[in-house]
DNA sequence: CACAATCATGTAATTATTTACATGTTTTTA
DNA sequence: TAAAAACATGTAAATAATTACATGATTGTG
């Protein structure tokens, strides 16, 4: 997929909360924005540079011990409007959510089929560790329900939460008419 | 994304069910599957051409009209092993679920952010009509339950709907706990 | 202290995907 | 019957994304 620029835009958005480093945007792909985008550390290093030579961020380099250098990226004033120019335009199609287990299952059109079972148990068992991830994730992060930071951070966990437990239960529940 | 060969098998699946065309495989994309997978006819042209010539499939010509020609795709056994070696291996990751509106909502941290009030009811109205009209086609291919020829097909519908209102329910909770 | 894991940054090659370019036919509708 | 919509197939150029190649430093562990 080609999505056009996205990556840009999520790079901006986690540098303008606090400056990063590359390796840093790359683990943030491990956490929770992961769930709705992914990149390797190949993607985000030249990005970077070329968004430094657009002038939307800017380095500053850090060492460790004797000779490990870090570049710490930080937002531009140009940064942040492309930022905002971002948030502000409304997302007016949706993406396809791309999932190989449900493309297989669709080819499969005998409600006998012996690689159903198995199919769907395995699927079962991944969201299901999906889903207990993130909510330790929510437990963690979120601790105090009546106090929470990062409000669009929350919203975006809750809802990562409440897509996995939507897809266990419709796991669930076709397995268990399947052996009915 | 560059998911490895996917569409390659989601073709092959497709033209085993019956012979199709070009044009055909292209609009399966605006239905159903497209629900979890999209392809332009700029990539599948291509692909369908290197497939022939991996003896994947074969093509016969047919004719409308005068001159209006039409390239009908069938499987070959090699094909067939194809899909069937794709279809019996277990998926044991999952894709992320791309989501443009979910990102930007990561990025406001301000729960009393006036731009949060417009998006989410402006995407809960995409996900109404996405839900509805997945609604109408589970009416109009599955009208009797009691008889269902394709049942992956039916079941991978069955989800997205699920999955859609899912997506419809966390909006709304949102929305309303916004606004109380 | 040796080894493993993690930190840290890049490039190259390949593949996947989108957008734009390009052309012509047939069917439907006003 | 003229115009619009849908049918039908391709290629080219650009961008996005993955996988592999490449290197070295620091930290934690047994």
């Amino acid at each position: 997929m080609a999505q056009r620029n996205t990556l840009k835009y999520i790079i901006l958005g986690l540098i303008n909360e606090r400056p990063v480093t590359g390796y840093e945007l790359t683990k943030a792909f491990d956490s929770d924005i992961g769930e709705f985008w992914l990149a390797q550390h190949s993607q985000i290093y030249p990005l970077l540079k070329r968004m430094e030579h657009d002038q939307l961020i800017t380095h500053q380099l850090e060492v460790t011990g004797e000779k490990l250098e870090r570049k710490r990226y930080a937002i531009t004033p140009d940064g942040q409007q492309e930022l905002a120019d971002w948030l502000n335009e409304p997302v007016t199609k949706l993406n396809a959510n791309k999932d190989e287990f449900i493309l297989k299952l669709y080819f499969i059109r005998d409600r006998q089929d012996g690689r159903l079972l198995p199919m769907l148990t395995t699927q079962l068992q991944l969201h299901q560790q999906k889903r207990n991830h993130l909510q330790d994730q929510m437990a963690q992060k979120f601790p105090d329900a009546a106090h929470i930071e990062a409000y669009g951070h929350f919203l975006i966990l809750q809802h990562a939460i409440s897509r996995e437990q939507d897809y266990c239960q419709w796991l669930t529940n076709t397995i268990s008419n399947l052996t009915a």
